[in-house]
DNA sequence: GATGAACAAGACAGATCTGTCCAATCGGGG
DNA sequence: CCCCGATTGGACAGATCTGTCTTGTTCATC
């Protein structure tokens, strides 16, 4: 089973994102680099003329393909999303296992992202901390890029015969969040491996 | 004991934080007003024209006391900590019991300071998503606000006679940035509760 | 009363930001 | 060849940003 097929899910672990992707069209390439400098030096810090000098465009071309720096940042989150679910269910659906033997395998997938020197943590709880308001849009993007894998580990959960699987999906909210904060905060990927130990004991 | 004294503890668990607090000083109004505007709208998104305005203060003013905008904000992370750990640590040793339900009520505690209506995540983790590289400066803030809530963790396994205090603390560290993190992404202080089932497992 | 530090108010410089617009250019399909 | 859409390069407007500076005022202290 194949849950994003959107995008093909071979990428090497170290380069799991859309950063240095291939990128042929003027679209992709604004895109691509508007996700790099996003990532690395945060959304308001970012210049759209940054952007568009980054990618080898024309600014204008930016403006052709988004309304506005909003609408540019809502289409990096959403491709953002969309390949790191890829590659990360594309890592999922390789292990082979009992359904707890899977969720274990999730903090495994967890530290190989860690791992990549590129790691800047996830961009929409970046996002979320820098646009710290009443973004409902934002929010709402948010909450559908993890509704799929809390979509994955409520099945999981009920494969498991649990009795109450959003129990579980809200104390894996907890260790995955957890792990990725702390991991992006002392750069240390081996929080992976702690989340894990913990998880082992639900 | 009271691990930090700076600052008195005695606040009401709905304005824990700086924000709000008798400023009479301009220094102070000055710092009162960079800590909800940064907190509220972002670092980078805040000026200090809005900065000096909404403290009743000229700008000029604000540049007497600060040199630069980075250290006010350095001044804000830090005054913000400070009145952070005064408050937690105040309601911290309000708690008696074992070591092991001292721990527990951390979260209960955390439960508090999510239910503020003004939450607004932690500020250390949303400077650190925003400023997303190589700020080693504040790094070193923010591992030095951790700090203090790891040391006494670690002083709690000691004294529960765990063999390895440190996996402890890391193990409470994904335990704690995950509740922040998730409260902050779904306003759901719950998270809190969750996460303190999590560790009663520990 | 005189002095001096702290502050207010705001002009100012210089940079940067978002977003628009226009003329020139390129390239592929009829 | 011709046309048309896509793209480029850059000027441009208007706003905003950080940081400096000047002038005048307030106020406590000598």
């Amino acid at each position: 089973m194949n849950i994003n097929p959107d995008i093909p899910a071979n990428r090497s672990p170290a380069a799991w994102s859309c950063i240095g992707q291939p990128a042929d069209t003027p679209r992709d390439r604004i895109l691509s680099a508007a996700t790099e400098l996003f990532c690395h030096n945060g959304f308001a810090a970012t210049g759209v003329d940054t952007i568009a000098h980054h990618a080898g465009t024309a600014k204008s071309t930016l403006y052709a393909h988004f309304k506005s720096k909003d609408n540019l940042i809502e289409a990096v989150l959403e491709r953002e999303g969309q390949a790191w679910r890829s590659w990360f269910f594309g890592q999922l659906n390789k292990t082979a296992g009992t359904p707890a033997q899977k969720i274990a395998s999730v903090f495994d997938i967890l530290e190989l992202w860690f791992s990549d020197p590129e790691f800047y943590g996830c961009p929409f709880i970046n996002a979320i901390s820098e646009s710290n308001s009443e973004d409902d849009r934002l929010r709402a993007a948010v909450a559908s890029h993890k509704s799929h894998l809390n979509l994955w580990l409520h099945a999981q959960a009920l494969e498991m015969g649990f009795s109450d699987p959003g129990a579980l999906v809200r104390q894996m909210t907890v260790l995955i969040d957890g792990a990725i904060v702390a991991a992006q905060v002392s750069r240390d990927a081996s929080f992976a491996r702690v989340a894990k130990e913990i998880a082992a004991r639900l």
